[in-house]
RNA sequence: GUCCGGUUAGCUCAGCUGGUAGAGCGCUACAUUGACAUUGUAGAGGUCACAGGUUCAAGUCCUGUAUCGGACACCA
């Protein structure tokens, strides 16, 4: 062929090895992070987004600064960047913003297990020195953490990042505390609290995990009563004796009436409450009660404003209220306690199969002890209410629906919500706390010197808040609510918020409600909930059975296309998703039969030229099937059915595209004339538009081989801002 | 206890508003200097958990059963 010169006879060899993902991921990433076109503003300042274009916005959950990056991050960062590729291809405003969160409790546990390994404790520290040893820990996994997500092609705008612990943050959280204490719905007060011992800090109700167990159920001789009991050792302080005021047997017995009778140390006086929580159907139907030490027991006591008295330290061992046993760890006292009452004969007899669920939590499994303690909570049910209100109002809405009424449910029944963790890692509370009347006064420029109730002395409160709470903002945060950008009213409401459906409690339904509260108006408008990243059997992952799938692994050994196609199709949105390595490897020769289709064509119209025009048959053929899939793939992106839209490309380019066209093409090539440069023509469109639909979901070897193409197929310089077909 | 989901090919899962089943992997046989062995062609394999019901017609809707799983709440 005398014509073809030697740059077009080329341009095919460029494909001529397999398609190796390692050769070509980090500099076509850097390519698009340099053209700068992951930033919206500059997408409107070169012309490749108009400025009345419609605005597409999402905040990226931000990945915790203490590890690698694993497989939930994946799943996360491939739908969140296919939504993004997507809109951006459409010509909307589209902007993604990615950000590092210091994840308070869960890096600081993360790092005291470091410190064990180094044989330290983190109460061998100051909480200066811990906060500044985590700091240093959390500041150079977040830039690794960062590569990673570049790695995994995240196509958000960097120049807008944000870390939680940013000033910008804390200023917005602080306002927010004290509008909270303005508006009267933050309080401090005594309540039963979900005390970790080994972690000494309270959690919220969300935090705590429920164990299923079987344990021996005690019961024990309390004078004229048989009182049942699976905690003996909390018992020392027992002298309330609880029943219903309906239950006939006891109906001798009077509220108020006292009753000397012999206990664990000695003779003690107890005294009979009639209460409805008492229930006549469990055990004796009588029970003693233990305010400190469980919230329903406490409930009790205030209803009836009885004694309280604390019986287990704050380490979970025994006071000097347990006589003999003081000091004593209480696991261990148990034992000791049942065997002291069966020596006195006050043991009557013990239900070995008692199952009951434990509250364990849910980061080290050690039994949660309740604790009475000062605590800082917000009043959530006003807040609640504007959430439902607004959902009702269709303000936002699910994309899972059956996610809708978790939701609802959890909104319905809402707790105060304690705020204050006993940690050093976090944002600390910004308040003084009266060491007379235990008055708590929030003090952003710590100007309160005397308690503004009572005039005693106050102190600084020493606690941080719970890092869900300026979690909660941080929609707020990352769009510059009330800041010198016009970001917040460029950008809020976002378009979608996707998260793990793990957390629709814990940030999902608080960022709705402190939105509200804030702003008045919704952090968005569309929440899409996806499922747990699972091994191929369906298994959880977890180290202990070996079978954690890391991404970095399987990206390279496959590549980041092959795997973000591996969690995404056949992954109906809201469901688990199962990780098979055997999955990806089939991505993988997809990728690579991509880039021998691509071959092809450049082998086969090298004498194209753009002049060339369809024949009846070709423009028929487009019609019937190029079309027709363009239509079904676009209207599964926007119902937001990936798994379906992904499946239907895989197949429109290998079993249409590479089987079906390319097979028929082969002998109208060798036709020549009329049909071949038709042929040509189709074949172009076919490749131009299968690399447009596959882009969101296989952003590095579209991108590879667009820019690879000659420059008279293109409409852009980089597929990532090409426009999506129709 | 309250609520929610699953049960479809050997494995992992799709199947939208009802019309006698699909994908990937795996398996079997054959092909191969032909864009691609990271391939092609052909094929085996499913009474869609079970029992009733609605319907001309039910994985697909209703009721119940079994079984697995999840979330929330909670106990003496």
């Amino acid at each position: 062929m005398s014509e073809s010169s030697d740059t077009k006879s080329n341009i095919p060899d460029l494909f001529l090895k397999p398609y190796e993902p390692k050769e070509h991921e980090d500099n076509i990433y850097k390519a698009w992070e340099d053209s700068g076109y992951f930033n919206p503003d500059v997408c409107i300042e070169k012309g490749v987004t108009k400025t009345d274009a419609e605005t597409f916005s999402i905040v990226m959950p931000p990945p915790n600064a203490n590890g690698s990056l694993h497989a939930g991050h994946a799943l996360f960062v491939t739908i969140e960047d296919i939504m993004i590729r997507y809109s951006r291809m459409q010509g909307k405003k589209t902007l993604w913003i990615p950000g590092a969160d210091h994840a308070g409790f869960e890096t600081q546990v993360v790092y005291e297990k470091k410190l064990e390994k180094e044989g330290r404790s983190r109460f061998d520290l100051t909480r200066e020195e811990l906060y500044a040893e985590i700091l240093d820990f959390t500041l150079s996994n977040k830039s690794l953490m960062e590569s990673q997500l570049r790695q995994l092609g995240a196509s958000c705008d960097w120049s807008r990042s944000l870390f939680t612990l940013d000033d910008r943050v804390k200023k917005i959280v602080y306002a927010t505390f004290k509008q909270l204490e303005t508006d009267g719905l933050l309080y401090r007060g005594a309540r039963s609290s979900n005390w970790c011992p080994k972690h000494q800090t309270s959690f919220s109700n969300l935090e705590v995990e429920h164990e299923e167990r079987v344990d021996p159920f005690y019961y024990f001789q309390y004078g004229p009563f048989v009182i049942g009991t699976a905690r003996p050792e909390t018992k020392f302080g027992d002298k309330y004796v609880v029943m219903h005021p309906n239950d006939a047997r006891y109906k001798d017995f009077t509220h108020g009436q006292t009753i000397e009778l012999e206990w664990i140390n000695g003779p003690i006086t107890a005294t009979v409450i009639k209460d409805e929580a008492g229930d006549p159907e469990m055990g004796t139907g009588v029970m003693t009660i233990t305010p400190w030490h469980s919230g329903v027991d406490f409930e009790i006591a205030k209803r009836h404003n009885l004694d309280y008295e604390q019986i287990i330290d704050w380490r979970g061992k025994l006071l000097p209220v347990a006589g003999e046993f003081a000091g004593m760890d209480i696991r261990e006292a148990r034992k000791k306690i049942v065997e002291k009452l069966d020596a006195k004969g006050l043991l009557v007899r013990v239900d070995k199969k008692y199952e009951h669920s434990v509250p364990c939590c849910y980061k080290c499994g050690r039994e949660i002890e309740p604790q009475i303690k000062e605590q800082w909570f917000i009043d959530m049910k006003p807040l609640a209410k504007k959430a439902l209100e607004a959902l009702a109002d269709k303000k936002f809405e699910f994309v899972t629906e059956r996610d809708e009424r978790v939701f609802i449910h959890w909104l319905t029944n809402i707790e105060d919500w304690p705020i204050a963790r006993q940690i050093a890692w976090g944002i600390p509370i910004p308040a003084k706390v009266c060491t007379d009347c235990h008055h708590g006064m929030v003090d952003l420029d710590n100007t309160i010197t005397a308690c503004t109730k009572c005039g005693g002395v106050v102190i600084e409160e020493p606690d941080t808040f719970d890092t869900w709470f300026s979690s909660g903002q941080w929609p707020l945060a990352t769009t510059d609510f009330g800041g010198l950008s016009n970001d917040f009213e460029k950008f809020y409401p976002t378009s979608v918020m996707e998260t793990g459906k793990d957390i629709i409690f814990f940030w999902v339904a608080r960022m709705v409600m402190l939105g509200l509260y804030r702003t008045g108006d919704v952090p968005f408008k569309k929440i899409y909930l996806h499922g747990m990243v699972r091994d191929k059997h369906g298994r959880k992952m977890s180290k202990s059975k070996g079978n954690v799938i890391s991404p970095k692994e399987i990206q390279d050994k496959y590549g980041t296309d092959a795997l973000r196609m591996g969690l995404i199709v056949n992954n109906a949105p809201g469901t688990d998703m199962n990780l098979d390595p055997d999955k990806v490897n089939a991505y993988k020769k997809f990728a690579n039969k991509l880039w021998n289709i691509t071959r092809f064509v450049l082998d086969n119209t090298q004498d194209y030229t753009t002049e060339a025009t369809h024949t009846k048959e070709d423009n028929d053929f487009e019609e019937t099937y190029l079309t027709p899939a363009i239509l079904e793939i676009t209207n599964n992106m926007d119902k937001d059915r990936y798994d379906l839209a992904s499946e239907r490309i895989y197949h429109f380019i290998w079993d249409h595209f590479a089987s079906t066209v390319i097979e028929e093409s082969k002998p109208l090539l060798a036709q020549g004339g009329a049909v071949r440069s038709s042929r040509q023509k189709l074949l172009y469109h076919y490749l131009v538009t299968s690399l447009k639909v596959l882009h969101p979901f296989m952003p590095y070897v579209t991108e590879t081989i667009w820019q690879r193409l000659p420059a008279q197929l293109k409409d852009s310089k980089f597929l990532m801002i090409a426009k999506w077909p129709r």
